[in-house]
RNA sequence: GGGCCGGUAGCUCAGUCGGUUAGAGCAGGGGACUCAUAAUCCCUUGGUCGCGGGUUCGAAUCCUGCCCGGCCUACCA
């Protein structure tokens, strides 16, 4: 069968930032289908580049005093050291900042403006004056319309909820300049997606281009259904253009005008494909307008919507090839919780580098990696273990326990009597294979764990180390070493797409480098036996420990000069704060710092916390201002916080209110806290330094 | 409010086109071994399969209602 021709993208990393761990699901999910490809003997190509154009580069640049190329060209640079310490192993790693992807932008928007779908529309947007360029929507703050809370983006309220343009705000801001912007109208292009409708339809919705949650979420929310009461839907037109200043490509004919980012975005796969294409003799029609080769997008959740909708759209239209399937994840989460910056889980690439081995994180995403679209959890604990365990513990340790034995006489000549050990581990190969196909890593993982749980045992019986004290049992040992390393082989075949370093050194310990999934069909023999080296380190929990305080030192530093994020084409940047509390609770009237001064707020220390049996909700503590200052407040915890947890630890009181006669005794002051009651209770804490009696200001 | 996904041992999950006493890994307990990176092996504790109702000879598995969690949406793209 002659080898499938398969093109595989991840996302284009946005050029105004550090690749980190939550961008690694992707790359590295990627990374193993596309070595898995290889493994089996097709040809597959993988093609990434850096995103590069939009307000946000140039803000950056603006802010750091040099220009835009200057600034992408370092983050490329940054971004191929961090994949590379990664083992992503792109085929070309390109740039949409490139005259291959200027020339495609060109193509394909010829073909669509040929086809009629492009039109123009006067588009009203805010104009800073002392910056000199128009204000997206997050570069602008304002009263909003609706109920006139102050400081709000420029897209919706965080206090009502209301949207509405960022001209309608009442006395905006540009958060550039902190100048009062005005409104410029201008001519904007868009492509009007509804005539593609029918298109459209058809490949979201038969086959398997997409999920099945992706392809419901389409319907459900943009297409429309026609036997729903909703009815069907209309595509909204896109504005695909955005007037000068902006960095990016103008757009031919139609000067002082350039192609929005997310236009010329998606082009850059095929321009990062044109540049390897140049590089090896190839042509790109072979690869971009061929039905012979399969492409496949890997992507994150939050852009679904240009590559599932736009993407097909514009592809269809200039003639090119459309993806045989978008493979699109869920974000990260680490122990749980959205990744952030102040709790150091933020954690970037290089950071990670500096502190533990790629493989341990290689292997535990695609642990957790199954063909849906779910969030993937990176608990410390479940990450060290899980590493530690199968595959130091278990995989590693088969060759670690026996090579040392053979290592003057290598392999046997012929393949032993092993109780059909590695038939049996070959037959699974195949389930193996077809978990990797559909990008169910989870399940290849578990398959490959299963086997590896058969060939401790037998070692153990066999026991080795006892036939080697016997010279006439030097075959037997040879024998038993030979069936435990050639298991060992095996399962380093089979998880070499997720560890290509371990399949490295398997291959030179046993002198025949793994090339081939097909090699894990047959045992190998007579071979000479290199001297054993550890191949992967145990982890360390407090080496996760220390990465995570880099981080958050890291961040403490970078936010007072970080700019906004940007249009970013990657998953998982800055977490999604939702405005639920917000809008639960909204703001109170304005107040003076007079009327805030008459609030004295001060550190306390719990030096003792108790049940009140009669309260249903209430602890009594004890709180210390320091010296003989103490206090006795009750206060509503008692749903979420255990008394033995509360004592020694800081809190913010009030500390001048009015005394309070309750049920129980006498309550001198409140514990500031957040959330919204019941188990949802935050207690506030002063960072650490502050010391009993100090002022809150 | 709507949509999607999920709720199975302490943890992470498998099992679900209905069929014998519900599984694995990790963690816990006991023992063994000493070749191995405090690794490995054996034994073992542990579950009313979210809750209620229905279909069936038989339901973790199908239907239905409810509860809980996550994500996406809320007339934006």
């Amino acid at each position: 069968m002659p080898a499938r021709k398969i093109l595989v993208t991840a996302a284009l990393p946005y050029a105004n930032g550090p690749i980190h761990i939550g961008h690694l699901v992707e790359y590295i999910q990627t990374d193993i289908w596309v070595r898995f490809q290889r493994l089996r003997g097709e040809r597959c190509i993988y093609i990434c580049a850096d995103d590069t154009h939009g307000t946000a580069i140039t803000i950056r640049a603006r802010k750091e005093c040099r220009s835009e190329e200057e600034l992408i060209a370092q983050v490329k640079a940054e971004h191929e050291r961090d994949f590379a310490g990664f083992r992503i192993s792109f085929d070309n790693y390109g740039s949409t900042n490139s005259s291959e992807n200027r020339e495609l932008c060109g193509e394909i928007w010829d073909a669509i403006c040929r086809a009629g779908l492009v039109k123009t529309e006067n588009v009203d947007q805010l104009y800073d004056t002392v910056a000199n360029t128009f204000l997206a929507d997050r570069f602008v703050r304002g009263t909003c319309p609706h109920c006139r809370a102050a400081n709000q983006p420029g897209d919706n309220c965080s206090a009502c909820g209301a949207t509405y343009s960022p001209t309608e705000l009442i006395d905006p801001v540009s958060t550039l300049s902190d100048s009062k912007p005005e409104i410029r109208s201008a001519p904007h292009l868009f492509i009007e997606l509804n005539q593609l409708r029918d298109f459209l339809v058809e490949y979201t919705q038969q086959g398997d281009h997409l999920q099945k949650e992706i392809a419901n979420y389409l319907r459900g929310h943009f297409l429309g259904d026609a036997d729903s009461p909703e009815g069907l839907k209309e595509l909204k037109s896109w504005d695909v253009s955005r007037p000068a200043p902006y960095f990016g490509f103008e757009i031919p004919g139609h000067l002082g005008h350039y192609w929005y980012v997310w236009f010329d975005a998606p082009i850059g796969y095929i321009a990062s494909t044109k540049q390897w294409c140049d590089r090896h003799g190839e042509r790109l029609e072979d690869w971009w307008k061929s039905d012979d080769v399969e492409i496949h997008h890997f992507l994150g959740k939050d852009i679904t919507y240009f590559h599932t909708l736009f993407w097909p759209g514009m592809l269809k239209t200039a003639g090119f090839s459309l993806p045989r399937k978008i493979h699109i994840h869920g974000f990260l989460t680490v122990n749980g919780a959205k990744m952030s910056k102040s709790t150091g889980t933020f954690v970037k690439a290089e950071t990670y580098l500096k502190y533990l081995d790629p493989s341990a994180l290689r292997y535990f995403y695609a642990s957790k990696l199954t063909p849906r679209v779910d969030d993937l959890d990176l608990s410390v604990d479940e990450f060290v273990n899980k590493f530690n365990a199968d595959i130091v513990g278990k995989v590693v340790n088969l060759a670690s326990r026996t090579a040392k034995f053979v290592e003057q006489v290598g392999l046997s000549k012929t393949y032993p009597e092993d109780g059909g050990l590695f038939a049996r581990a070959a037959a699974v190969g195949h389930e193996i294979a077809d978990a990797y196909q559909e990008c169910d890593f989870a399940r290849a993982t578990r398959l490959i764990c299963e086997i590896a749980d058969q060939v401790n045992p037998f070692v153990d019986t066999e026991q080795p180390w006892v036939l080697r004290k016997d010279p006439s049992q030097a075959q037997r040992l040879q024998d038993v070493c030979t069936i435990a390393l050639n298991l060992f082989r095996q399962l380093a075949i089979y998880l070499a797409p997720i560890l290509p370093d371990l399949a490295e050194r398997a291959g030179q310990l046993l002198h025949d480098p793994i090339v081939s999934w097909d090699q894990s069909q047959t045992p190998l023999l007579g071979t000479p036996v290199a001297k054993f080296e550890h191949m992967l380190k145990r982890i360390e929990v407090k080496d996760f420990e220390k990465m995570i305080e880099e981080t958050a030192k890291e961040t403490a530093k970078e936010i007072a000069t970080t700019p906004a994020a940007g249009e970013g084409t990657v998953a998982a940047s800055l977490p999604q704060d939702s405005d639920e509390a917000l809008r639960n609770e909204p703001l109170a009237a304005e107040c003076t710092i007079e009327d805030f001064a008459k609030v004295d707020l001060r550190v306390a220390r719990i030096v003792r916390a108790e049940h009140v049996p009669e309260a249903k909700k209430l602890l009594k503590l004890t709180v210390s201002l320091g010296g003989e200052h103490t206090r006795t407040v009750f206060a509503g915890i008692k749903a979420a916080y255990e008394p033995e947890s509360l004592v020694g630890r800081l809190v913010i009181i009030v500390a001048n209110l009015k005394p309070r006669a309750m049920k129980f005794g006498l309550s001198e002051g409140m514990v500031c806290a957040a959330g919204g009651g019941g188990t949802e209770v935050y207690l506030l804490s002063p960072d650490s330094g502050a010391v009993p009696g100090q002022r809150v200001h």
